[in-house]
DNA sequence: TTGTATGCGTTATCAA
DNA sequence: TTGATAACGCATACAA
């Protein structure tokens, strides 16, 4: 079937090693051996077996990606550029979609601990796992706290918490409504609330945050947030998609925003400024943060001795548009 | 380090050959030995070593997952539902962002046969490439022709761009532009157009398709595209992104949509369910069409006598919104 | 400069 | 019911 390395030896004439040492380019070869070597293999389309590489050098070059979906578009975005970054760097990405299940994220972990990968970067929003923290396995969270040694990177959730805070009461409002995705305790973007509830301490108003437990009641929470808060004239969603919800209940309700009430939400991503540019959001550093989190991994596996700080911090930017003005 | 198949077999006090049967439940093993082995892999923590396997079992149970970027919410939806399908088959997926590029295409294709990958489901829109046409590696494209032998799934492109068309004609429109994203000859996408042409025939209206070459020249296409037709009352966008960018530069341009211009989209992901649901569009069965490429690869892959049909076509429906009221 | 022998961790074959 | 041995495809140590 396919040929072996065997095959291109017998081909050109030497030995297995030989036909190893030019694949690789080690040693000493000589100049007439490398070209028949290197024409037996254009003739068989020969390619090496990198399973039996792994096996022998303890190296498989594959990278585990756990996030709950890549259906949404943050996560979407964020996986591309990861794995096109380690792609560019030689590593593969093996793709898991955990849908924030801790069940299927503990699968997911003992499967690619089978598959010998070298390396994983994780993030989802639910309480960190200790199942994690796997010795000799390089981890790094996006977004997520997994233990004491396990390295995060994230953007600044607090800043982007206080800016749009902010931002809404620069633009006028004072009863401000903080709307979150499931709870997540150990998450950095819990600072987005944290925020939230400082800034509002900071100027005397009163906070409250809502949030959407299951995907069902989503809707209906919705609805009774605005009723239960008929003064409502401001929400800063924690992401993108929750306020694109808020937008289309406010609408069945006859709500009007801005005018009535202002909104922002959170992530920015291509997506969304594609689809629904008028929301008024904050910018996460996506791409930043891809490369940030493969930056840490890739250190830990191929280990120069260099500290990896434990936890990284990237900007984020404010992007006003017309759901706020 | 990790401990292996010996070290289990050592504290069981048996052979590696006994361990490896309990492992995989083949022949015959005495109750009480299996209990010790048992107790021997809990202890240890062991899990063999898929690498291992596959080197000697001739079997990855991995699939290679090409499509342009995850960063698209079409493909991040259709690449969720692959994966986790594949993966409650026992399948992994190792993804592939082609970015639309015929070389990092290439580029996949060869990491993926040197990683043994039992199978590849691809697509992007491009042209068809000879080198998926690996003797022996079961390929599916989804909604791309890659040669005559290798099975194709797609929603029915042609009923879409059919739909799409007589809805606007329903609506009134008698000046209807379609626009495309980049040519692509052999994508069944193109029936797209070919319906909107036939319908507008049909019709006896005049068709006109503009295409969108490279993101850079979208925004002045679209702009010259309202100011060299200012008739046009009814736009047929190719897919949702197209329509999204229409969306924005008839604003800037105080052409208001639906009431001086209709416009239908083409993909219905949740996303633009979420972000853009004033949207009309054609929705996509794209669960589906994960399910039946994956089925047809597996099948290939395990390979009973079935006969593979070439070709699947999924049905699907027409979302009517505000653009098109 | 090149070749031989060995081992990576697993499973199948065959013998005990 | 269990164990010794060989083999999967490759790369290294060592010898030539």
């Amino acid at each position: 079937m396919k040929p072996k390395i065997e095959d291109v030896a017998k081909l050109a004439g030497v030995s297995p090693t030989t036909v190893s040492r030019v694949l690789n380019n080690r040693g000493y070869i000589g100049e007439k051996t490398r070209q028949k070597v290197d024409e037996a293999i254009k003739e068989l389309n020969y390619y090496p077996n990198e399973v039996a590489r792994s096996l022998f050098g303890k190296k498989t070059n594959l990278l585990g990606v756990i996030f709950p979906t890549t259906s949404n578009p943050f996560y979407g975005q964020l996986i591309f550029h990861l794995e096109t970054l380690a792609s560019s760097l030689g590593y593969k990405v093996l793709l898991c979609n955990s849908q924030g299940r801790e069940d299927k994220e503990i699968e997911y972990l003992e499967m690619l601990q089978r598959h010998q990968v070298d390396g994983i970067i994780a993030g989802a929003h639910n309480e960190g796992i200790e199942a994690y923290s796997i010795p000799g396995l390089p981890v790094v969270g996006v977004d997520r706290y997994f233990s004491d040694t396990i390295p995060v990177v994230s953007s600044d959730n607090y800043e982007g918490g206080r800016l749009a805070t902010e931002l809404l009461i620069k633009r006028g409002c004072s009863t401000i409504i903080h709307i979150n995705g499931p709870i997540s305790l150990k998450t950095p973007a819990n600072l987005r609330r944290k925020a939230y509830e400082d800034v509002m301490k900071e100027h005397e108003l009163p906070h409250l945050t809502y949030e959407m437990e299951s995907e069902e009641t989503e809707e209906r929470v919705l609805q009774q947030l605005f009723d239960a808060n008929p003064k409502v004239d401001g929400i800063f969603a924690s992401d993108d998609i929750i306020a694109s919800k808020v937008l289309r209940v406010a609408k069945t309700k006859g709500i009007h925003i801005p005018n009535q009430v202002k909104l922002i939400g959170y992530d920015g991503t291509e997506t969304q400024q594609l689809m629904l540019p008028e929301l008024s959001t904050i910018l996460q550093p996506i791409k930043l943060i891809a490369e940030k989190a493969l930056d840490l991994l890739i250190k830990q596996i191929e280990g120069g001795k260099e500290e990896i700080p434990y936890e990284v911090v990237l900007p984020i930017t404010l992007l006003e548009s017309e759901t706020t003005r």
